[in-house]
DNA sequence: CTGTTAGCGCGTTCAT
DNA sequence: ATGAACGCGCTAACAG
C-alpha cells in the first residue's frame, strides 16, 4: 500500500540499505545518489515506518500521560508542560484520561504497555502501589504526579498540599476565623489527607479545640463541592470560612452558598487550593493556594528523561514543590495583611496569554 | 528484556504460534495446553508487542484528533465525544493540540502518519486544502471537523455557526438593539466567517442600513476578545450590545467592559458562541448559541470509523449540527420572549454532573 | 489440534 | 561508498 523503503530503493536504483542511510544521515553517501534517494522519496511520497523502526529500536520515543480529569484546566496546564518538554526533546505524549476512575486507568496501563511506550507519567486514580509496581514489573519507568504512594521505590513529583493548606488556613485564622470547615477529596489521596493534615496543624497551632474541627471528605469535583458546603452549612455554629481542597470543590461551594443566600466574602469566607484557570480570573476572586502546575509537567518529564537516559540505578527521587498563597477578595478583609505572595504564571502559554493582556491595558 | 511469544512458548514446551492463538482466541487450542500457556503467560509477565503486531497488519487500531486549543473546554469536550466512541469501538486515541499554529499543525501530521495511525480527525488551523490532501495521499481517512475546507472532497462534521449567529443576533434586535458589534476569529477560519455571515444577515432583514456593522475579526482567545471590544466601544454611536463568536472572547469582552465600567447587561448586552464550561456557570449568565460539542466528537468519530470499515467509496458527506440558543441572563431583559431552547447537555458526563446536582437542589 | 515457514519495514553487522 | 544477510515480535497460510 503505502511505499516502503524498498520501493524507494527500487525507484532510486540502489538498496534499501541505501535509503536508510539517507533518511537517518548515517553511514557514507555520494552525494549523487543521496540526490535520486531523495527525489524518488519525493516523487513516491514516502512516509517512514515508526511502527517498523520501533520494532527494531525496542524504543517507541512515546511517553504515556495519565491524568484524572482533563475537564480541569489544572490539568491541561500540567498536560502542557509535559508536552512542551517531551517534544523538545524528540517524544512524542499520548495523554489519557481516567476520571479517577481506577478500572479506566488500569485499562490504559495495559494498553500502553502493550504499546511500549518508553515512560509514563501518572496521576494514581487512588494511593496504591499496584499501579506502579504493573509499571516497573515491565522495566519501564514511571513516575509519579502530584500524589504519594506509600512504600514504593518511585520518583515523584508533587505539591506541598500540607504546608499549602495549612498557610492558607493559618491565614484565615489571623482574619479571625474561628470555625473553619474544610471541604476534602477522597480519602483514598495522599492530597486530599495532606490538605486536611495541613488545615489541622493550623488549627492546633492556633490552639482551637479539637472540636472546632469540621472536616468533610468527598470528591474532587463540582457535585462534591456543592453537596459538602452544604453540609458544613448545617454544622454548628456554622463556618465563617470554607476552604476547598481544590478549585472544582470551590465552584460546587461557590454554588451552593449562592443557593443559601450567602455572600462571598460579606457573609463567609471562600478559599481554595489550586487556580481556577487564567480565564475565570475575570475579576480576580479566589484567594486560594496556587499550585504550579505547568513547573509540575516539566518537572515530571525531565525525570523521566533522566531515567531514560540512563539514571536507571539512581535512588528514586521526590519533588516537592512549593505553594503559592494568593490572596485576593474571596477571603474578606484582612487586618494584619501577611505577606501575600503575587501569582506568577509558569507556563509559557500562560506568560504569553498575560503579556499580551498586559500590553493592551 | 521483556518476554516475547517465544519465551512464553518455550515456556510451555509450545510453539510460539499456538501462544498467538491463546491470546487471540483463534484456531484451536486444546484446554490443557491453553491452560499450560496461560499459566505462562502469568509467570512471565509476559505483555503482547502491539507494534509487532501492528506491522504485521498493518493496523494501529489508533485514531488521531487534532484540536486547536486544549485549554478551552470547548475542545476538551469534544474530545470526550471522539475517545468513547474510539474506545467503544477498540480504538486508542492520540489527542495533539495545535494553538492554531500551522507549522505545529504539520509536525504533528507528519509524526502521526509515520505512526501509521489509522485515520485523523481533524480541526484545521486554517481552512486551506493542503493538510487534508497530504492525508489524503496517504490513503489514511480523515474527517474534518468544526471547520469548512473550500473544494476538497473530505467528510466534515460542524455546527451551524451562521444559522446560530443569525438567531442569537436576531434575538439581540427583537430586544431593541439597533447598534451591534461581532467580535469575530480569524478571517481565515470559515466559522469566524460564518458567524459574521448570519450576523450580517441578520442585520439586513431586520433592514439595518449597511453602515451599522461593526465587524471585528481578531483570533479565538481572551487577549483577542479583550482588544477588539475595546476597539468596538470606540466606534460610534457605542454599541449596546456585543456578540463575541466565542467563549473565550466573550471572556476576555467581559473583561475589558468590566474596566471601562460597563455592566452587563444593565449597561451593554453581552452574547457569544459556544459554551462557556459547565462549571463557569455558577450563576447562568451567557446568553449563547450552545454547540453540541460532545455529539460533533461522537459524529465524527463515528464518520471516520465507517470509512475504516470499508464505506471507502462512499461520497464524502457533510454533518451540520445544529446550535442551540440559550437565553440567560447576559442580553437583558426582553420585551418579546421568543421561543427559548433549553441548555440540553449531550455527553454523558455532563450529564452525570448535572444530574448529581439536580439531586441535590 | 499443533507446528513450520515466511514476511510485515527497518537498520545493525559484516562484506565488498 | 554501497550492498547482503539477518532479526526485532508477531501471525497468515499451509502442512501434519
Amino acid at each position: 500500500m503505502s511505499p516502503t523503503i524498498r520501493d524507494v530503493a527500487r525507484r532510486a536504483g540502489v538498496a534499501p540499505i541505501t535509503v536508510s542511510r539517507v533518511i537517518n544521515n548515517s553511514g557514507y553517501v555520494s552525494q549523487e545518489t543521496r540526490a535520486r534517494v531523495e527525489a524518488a522519496i519525493v516523487e513516491l511520497r514516502y512516509v517512514p515506518n515508526t511502527l517498523a523502526r520501533s520494532l527494531r529500536f525496542k524504543k517507541t520515543r512515546v511517553l504515556a500521560l495519565i491524568v484524572t480529569d482533563i475537564t480541569n484546566p489544572f490539568w491541561t496546564t500540567v498536560a502542557r508542560g509535559v508536552e512542551d518538554v517531551a517534544n523538545a526533546h524528540g517524544f512524542s505524549l499520548i495523554l489519557c484520561n481516567t476520571d479517577e476512575d481506577e478500572a479506566k486507568q488500569d485499562a490504559y496501563l495495559q494498553v500502553l504497555l502493550q504499546k511500549r511506550v518508553d515512560g509514563f507519567i501518572l496521576v494514581p486514580a487512588r494511593s496504591i502501589a499496584e499501579p506502579v509496581l504493573a509499571i516497573q514489573a515491565q522495566n519501564v519507568p514511571v513516575v509519579v504526579l502530584d500524589r504519594q504512594i506509600p512504600g514504593v521505590a518511585v520518583d515523584v513529583v508533587r505539591s506541598d498540599s500540607e504546608g499549602g493548606a495549612y498557610r492558607l488556613v493559618t491565614y484565615l485564622l489571623a482574619l479571625g476565623h474561628r470555625h473553619i470547615a474544610v471541604l476534602s477529596g477522597p480519602p483514598t489521596i495522599s492530597t486530599a489527607v495532606d490538605r486536611v493534615a495541613g488545615y489541622r496543624r493550623a488549627l492546633a497551632e492556633a490552639g482551637l479545640p479539637p472540636d472546632a474541627e469540621r472536616i468533610f471528605y468527598g470528591t474532587y469535583d463540582i457535585a462534591s463541592g456543592y453537596q459538602n458546603a452544604l453540609r458544613a452549612l448545617q454544622s454548628t455554629p456554622r463556618p465563617t470560612a470554607l476552604f476547598a481542597a481544590n478549585n472544582f470543590i470551590a465552584i460546587g461551594a461557590l454554588r451552593a452558598l449562592d443557593e443559601a443566600g450567602l455572600r462571598v466574602p460579606d457573609d463567609i469566607a471562600l478559599v481554595c487550593f489550586d487556580d481556577v484557570p487564567l480565564w475565570l480570573q475575570i475579576t480576580p476572586f479566589f484567594t486560594m493556594a496556587s499550585q504550579r502546575a505547568y513547573q509540575m509537567g516539566q518537572r515530571a518529564t525531565e525525570l523521566l528523561l533522566e531515567r531514560l537516559a540512563g539514571a536507571d540505578q539512581a535512588e528514586p527521587r521526590e519533588i516537592v514543590l512549593p505553594v503559592d498563597i494568593v490572596i485576593r477578595k474571596s477571603s474578606g478583609t484582612m487586618r494584619t495583611p501577611p505577606a501575600a505572595v503575587a501569582h506568577r504564571p509558569d507556563s509559557a502559554w500562560e506568560q504569553h496569554q498575560m503579556d499580551r493582556l498586559d500590553e493592551l491595558i
